[in-house]
DNA sequence: TTTGACTTGACAATATTTGTCAAATTTAGA
DNA sequence: TCTAAATTTGACAAATATTGTCAAGTCAAA
């Protein structure tokens, strides 16, 4: 349905999504086939979801797979660096490996 | 002892620094405690260092702990990304938000 | 208060990562 | 080439980390 802002996380996202649609939490868990308890976890970015749930987020939402992909692996990568000294400096680095088609 | 370009893999790296200082792969895992196959592993990209083991690195091989940090999590954020789409567009939005102070 | 929606925490079940070991391969020197 | 040391590889066990389940908890609206 609606477009996110890519600065949100996962969480905020779909927890957006979910109140638009005007559903429940335990209905929207009873789709994903998942515990009302790691929905809400991951809507307050307590637990990351799996990465087949962001398939089925898109499909209940109507919303764009890759986009919630975007938001979801810079989630990702945010957790990974946020204790981290330099961040700017290893997404630099990180870049330049990807461009220079390194591992 | 010398400085490293940031551009190549940690294992590329710490090889680099284990031949500038002739020492054989068996020596180095000696020192750090690890089994000889680890190392070789984590000198070829097969494996990924325990954190813990930069700190052994820089000691061992008179190098600078932050220069080694960058590059060894600027290889796991590349690890993450590898087999994505919208790489660049990923690393844009996790520096917004890290430059927003978000999660 | 009761009820329904959501949250939290403990812990069990799974999955992933790491270590160990032996065998295979590669390399260097005689 | 032959040999021995150095390195690599792969199978598996051990250790860690992630995920799922469930019961008890909080909170807000009636």
């Amino acid at each position: 349905m609606s477009s996110q802002k890519m600065e949100n996380s996962f969480g905020e996202t779909i927890r957006k999504l979910r109140e638009e649609n005007n559903l429940f939490l335990r209905e929207v868990s009873a789709q994903l086939e998942i515990d009302a308890s790691i929905l809400s976890k991951i809507e307050n970015n307590n637990r990351i979801a799996k990465k087949e749930l962001i398939k089925k987020f898109s499909t209940l939402f109507n919303t764009d797979y890759n986009e919630l992909l975007i938001i979801w692996l810079s989630d990702k990568i945010v957790n990974e660096l946020k204790d981290e000294k330099n961040i700017k400096k290893v997404l630099k680095i990180a870049e330049q490996k990807i461009n220079n088609g390194k591992k």
